[in-house]
DNA sequence: AATAATCGACCGACCAGTCGGTCTAAGAGA
DNA sequence: TCTCTTAGACCGACTGGTCGGTCGATTATT
């Protein structure tokens, strides 16, 4: 039982990662899994060994973004500092994240989409993004405590800015130009911050 | 060539409704040409007919989305009134627009999906989108001119104001609490509003 | 020997798109 | 007025390729 190197878990990191590979290059739709046993230098007998469907391994891929990119953004906001600091904080990891992330943010759209009509994959979906907003509101409110930030509804307020994040992306996804721009994005920021500073 | 019904414009509508339907029932990918063909009361043949293909068939129906709401959004802007009842007025519209438009909403986020791999549909939602856009700063331009609102880059402005409606749509979809109620909505628009007025 | 991990040929459901054919109505000619 | 022709509109059974998933065989590990 203990010098088990147990391999399970790497194995799922390495058809994981060959997913991601193609998942950005065709889609979650076009993507077979004979590409993704391709690319992960597996059989298609070991993919099934440890992804009982598609849908699963689908759903474990976009799982393990939306953790790490919690992570990261809790991580973002361990520092102390003032509200309009952490708010440029914010700003600029999105902007890195855009820029980054690209190729893989189809997918994540496409999974937006899927939400729209499976109630459980939206429930998981809901589940993460409420965690960004939750995180964002406890901010605010602490900005307001602190007498930083002007009185509102923390929840909304949270609920606008994620809102402003994720359609900025959405944005940029299709194409409109500059919307991945950093001064683009510093200028929304600085649209609610203007309005947020007491 | 005059006494000639012409019943094909009529029959690409019919099509277009029935697929408007089966969409919003099942979404694009799961939605079978067959199933089209039932709602439409029509035969395959007749489908196609006037259809060349799925795509096409989908790119028409999204073309017919973005007009239509394109038109509706220019009508609404017809009217002489101050800046900030014309944003009331938007932030009014796409309330409504969530609400109602509501279940086609996933079907349009499966392009946007599509939009990030295809070039061509890419070209296309980005030029709809830009309409928006355009529409929006063309107004804050006037704004700032007028001395309605303070001066700032009218179309870095604009898309932070279409990124955050889009990115409230999509928070609806996935879920996200309250993401659709009126309260919701005229809160994200006060908040740029409050930074925007002089 | 037993179990875990891996292999890949194969199956069969599924569905976009085809195709040979029908029906109707508008001209054309007688 | 009555055929005949033509073509646009429409029908729906069928096909051919595709791909998620299976399974019996094989190798490695304990």
């Amino acid at each position: 039982m203990p010098p088990k190197p147990d391999v399970s878990e790497e194995r799922r990191g390495q058809i994981l990662n060959a997913a991601a590979a193609v998942f950005a290059r065709l889609g979650v739709h076009e993507a077979r899994m004979d590409d993704i046993v391709e690319a992960a230098d597996l059989s298609k007998g070991a993919l099934y060994w440890y992804f009982k469907s598609k849908d699963d391994l689908i759903a474990a891929f976009i799982e393990r973004l939306f953790v790490r990119a919690n992570e990261a953004f809790r991580e973002l906001l361990k520092t102390e500092q003032p509200f309009q600091d952490r708010m440029m904080a914010i700003s600029r990891y999105f902007a890195g994240d855009i820029q980054e992330a690209s190729r893989v943010r189809g997918v994540v759209l496409e999974y937006y989409a899927l939400a729209a009509r499976d109630a459980r994959v939206r429930d998981r979906v809901r589940e993460h993004i409420d965690t960004y907003i939750e995180l964002l509101a406890t901010m605010i409110s602490q900005a307001i405590e602190r007498g930083e930030c002007r009185l509102t509804d923390p929840r909304k307020t949270a609920i606008a800015i994620e809102a402003m994040y994720e359609g900025l992306t959405l944005l940029w996804i299709v194409g409109v130009n500059a919307a991945n721009s950093d001064e683009m994005i510093d200028h929304a920021t600085h649209l609610v911050l203007d309005s947020l500073l007491s």
